[in-house]
DNA sequence: AGATAATTTAAACAATTGTTTAACATATTG
DNA sequence: CAATATGTTAAACAATTGTTTAAATTATCT
């Protein structure tokens, strides 16, 4: 054996995290095996247990990580200053959070919609902590656009509206970057994120526009 | 032994299938082994490789069996005959879809919803097979409601956000009618099904009518 | 009833896979 | 340099799990 070349761990650690991410966003929790993550990293395959305790740690670990660099890459706001117009405001978050969510190199949402869809349990926590946050600031922009009138279920109503609209496309569009393998739907929506955004804020200032108008008159 | 009740091997069958089904929606088809199955359909072990060849086949099958039952129970047009204005034509439709969709009976969704962020593959033909004409026919409604100078561009768009609309509600609304476990965002969306159809909607005919006025100045 | 086919059963098989172990190599510290 | 801690390696382990097999049982047909 002649390739034993042993720096501090870290880099180790990080490789494997990188990979794993990678896998996990890739084939979801279960039909990722250490194995592939190890040979991939080319490291041993005792290493995760080594560096992480476990399988499910190590999942924990890469979804933080890859969280954090998708936040720094994508800021929320869109860069768009907190003094400008709700509208403009709105358009910022809606677009940096679709382009967060379609980036190729983005696996955090990957994880999190295989996680929606069949819950390991494992990152609860950790997705509550983050999100929630980003949540809240989602929801009093938008009871701003709604205007005083607007009931507390208006604004739940039109927050799911709105992420509705956000979250598939931006599954399909980034799919469609990737190798197609793994498609099934028909077309794969065939524009660029910033025109689907774009899309989606009409169209939802247009519906917002209408539940304003409706609160006015108590429907 | 005394169990020995053997009938004709379809009532068997159809167990395995009931069974199957339930368990497939509810953890994946990875997640879900023969054992358990087996033991909830009191069957034998060896039995789904009997009657179904393979795991991956009575996954098919399963999924096939749910579909149909799930659209004999909610027919797509919700009941609205032809004849009626296209708008309640499409309110009719996004009420049944989202009755269908959330309906704790029916496993066909989850199944869906599991492929789709987890695909394993075995479905994308029954589904292709069986989703496109109802899509095709959701498109060309929309394409009513949009006017003679939309272009396609604008009926894609206006379907994508309306389907984005419709499908995580539906996902949340029947997560909260089940056990609670599973959970993990924040608010599981306390309005009944009828409530969130009916905003859906409102709000999405705002955001056709938009997009009708801007087709007609080229947008 | 006897022969044949279909179904059920229990056991075994073969492959996968997360984890542990103990020896070995390298770095760090005194 | 010696001693200790840390990282790496290969092998083994233990548990899970989809599938197959052969015998037993029951239905169907002549």
């Amino acid at each position: 054996m002649d390739k034993i070349r042993r720096k501090d761990g870290v880099e180790t650690r990080a490789r494997i995290l990188e990979v794993a991410g990678r896998l996990f966003a890739e084939k979801g929790f279960r039909n990722t095996i250490h194995e592939e993550i190890c040979r991939l990293a080319d490291v041993n395959i005792g290493a995760i247990n080594y560096h992480f305790r476990s399988k499910e740690n190590l999942y924990v670990e890469a979804w933080k990580m890859a969280f954090r660099q998708s936040l720094e890459k994508h800021p929320v706001d869109g860069g768009v200053p907190p003094g400008t117009p709700p509208e403009e405001r709105f358009r910022g978050r809606i677009l940096s959070f679709m382009r967060r969510m379609s980036d190729p190199e983005n696996i955090e949402f990957e994880i999190v919609h295989k996680e929606m869809a069949t819950p390991t349990g494992f990152l609860a926590g950790a997705m509550r902590e983050s999100l929630d946050p980003l949540r809240k600031e989602t929801q009093s922009l938008v009871r701003e656009l709604l205007g005083g009138k607007a009931t507390e279920k208006d604004v739940q109503l039109c927050e799911m509206s709105i992420m509705g609209q956000c979250f598939n496309p931006a599954v399909l569009h980034k799919r469609r970057k990737g190798q197609n393998k793994n498609r099934f739907g028909p077309k794969p929506l065939d524009f660029d994120i910033e025109t689907i955004a774009d899309h989606v804020v009409s169209f939802s200032l247009a519906g917002i526009r209408e539940m304003r108008k409706r609160a006015g008159k108590g429907g």
